[in-house]
DNA sequence: TTTTCTTTGCGTAAAATTTACACAATTAGT
DNA sequence: ACTAATTGTGTAAATTTTACGCAAAGAAAA
């Protein structure tokens, strides 16, 4: 471990931190992945002990090749979570002079969008667990106020690239995917045209499970056609409605 | 000024600057605002003398209340343009670790957009200088890719909100409007259906000059219609095309 | 068990938006 | 003087978006 008072400039530095907003969902409504601090050991915790926040931490400057992987190196720390760089998109930087109480501390905050069912077993249930977005607590720092800016950013982008291959489970419904939509751009679609949209995209493609369905009440299966859903993530898509 | 030496922290802290992407727009083609490198005398002179590169500077750490004032005073000190801390929207963060050959520097990159004939005067030309979209110079650090990424997010943010205010003279013609907006889009409209399209958005007056016009081949001129323009602007609009 | 309510899939007609396209008048260039 | 380029204007066709009803089966209630 460093020396107390090592590292020594001619000007001041800011501290510099990356924080994580990951996005789950489970079948009903988005979920986020938050963690309570005070439980670790590090310089980071002597602030806000108690309270939930953001997982995230300091940048590594002499490891951390760019901002993304301290994020990614962080919420594996805190929430056992692995996660690759590129998973991460960046939501900006939150720079308030006082936000945090110790010493400047600038934080540039990520999102990310995760298989709840495939992570959730890999989550540290002892640091960290998964909210309903109607369920946040009163958050540390200014972590409110990052929160709801990547969730008006992934509402952003939800436009423009499809985002179900990353929150839904391998095989999942219509209905379960309007749900998503819905949950994510709080508004409300007309099933047969949302339905009209997604298969005009051509990225689904039907689960055939043998069972021959005998009703129309239980909702038909799908999965994503990876190779249309990454041409179409590429090419970008506009989602209108 | 700070004796050197004087700042200790327990952990390494990276140096954090703010760059900025000032575009303006002659009427032809869309302007860029760089500076040469090397003629100040601060610390952030020392890497890169002589080169053209973004303006922007570093994080005061005690008296900029957010990343954001630090590229408004950068951009004043270095080109004496003075623009409002909300003339800049943030592009990004560049974090790469050896970005800078000095120490681990992180930047976050902000664009403005301004009326090229107004802030000409004001700029500083001793130091900096308007160079043409197509005619940039190799820049310092990785500022070529900085200015990529921006201009591509300029490209982005023109499809939700109206940008011809900012960067047109008060009274333009309606040539002019599309072909600012074909140099950001890099592509071409069809006359009629951009200006059928604009007019559609009601963010065009006429601006009368007392001359009758005799002739068609003389654009006629508009100017913004302001209330109409913000409200566009705020409540979000498509530009399809 | 029976009845009622909710959910699912499917398709079409109307409305709105986007696209394609031609001409007459005048200034700029040769 | 002649030619080429630029500007404003409007409409028909194609495409996209919106609104909406029904029949069947499972879920919930009686």
């Amino acid at each position: 471990m460093a020396q107390k008072g090592k590292y020594v400039y001619e000007y001041p530095h800011p501290a510099v931190t990356a924080d994580c907003i990951v996005f789950g969902y489970d079948g009903k409504a988005l979920k986020i992945l938050l963690i309570k601090r005070g439980l670790e050991k590090d310089a980071s915790s002597t602030a806000y002990v108690g309270e939930w926040a953001l997982p995230g931490g300091f940048l590594d400057v002499e490891k951390d090749k760019t901002i993304a992987h301290t994020a990614a190196r962080e919420l594996k720390e805190e929430t056992g979570l692995k996660l690759s760089v590129k998973d991460f998109k960046e939501v900006g930087t939150f720079s308030d002079i006082k936000r945090d109480p110790r010493e400047r501390v600038i934080t540039i905050a990520h999102y990310a969008l995760v298989k709840l069912a495939r992570v959730q077993a890999d989550t540290d249930a002892e640091k960290a667990d998964w909210f309903s977005w109607n369920d946040i607590p009163h958050l540390a720092f200014d972590h409110d106020k990052i929160l709801r800016v990547a969730f008006s950013r992934l509402k952003q982008d939800i436009h423009f690239e499809p985002v179900g291959f990353e929150l839904l489970p391998e095989v999942f419904t219509l209905p379960q995917l309007q749900n998503l939509y819905e949950s994510i751009l709080e508004v409300k679609f007309d099933r047969r045209n949302f339905a009209n949209k997604m298969k005009h995209f051509e990225i689904l493609s039907e689960v055939d499970d043998g069972t021959p369905r005998r009703g129309t009440r239980t909702p038909l299966k799908y999965h994503f056609d990876k190779e249309n859903y990454d041409r179409l993530k590429n090419s970008g898509f506009q989602l209108e409605f």
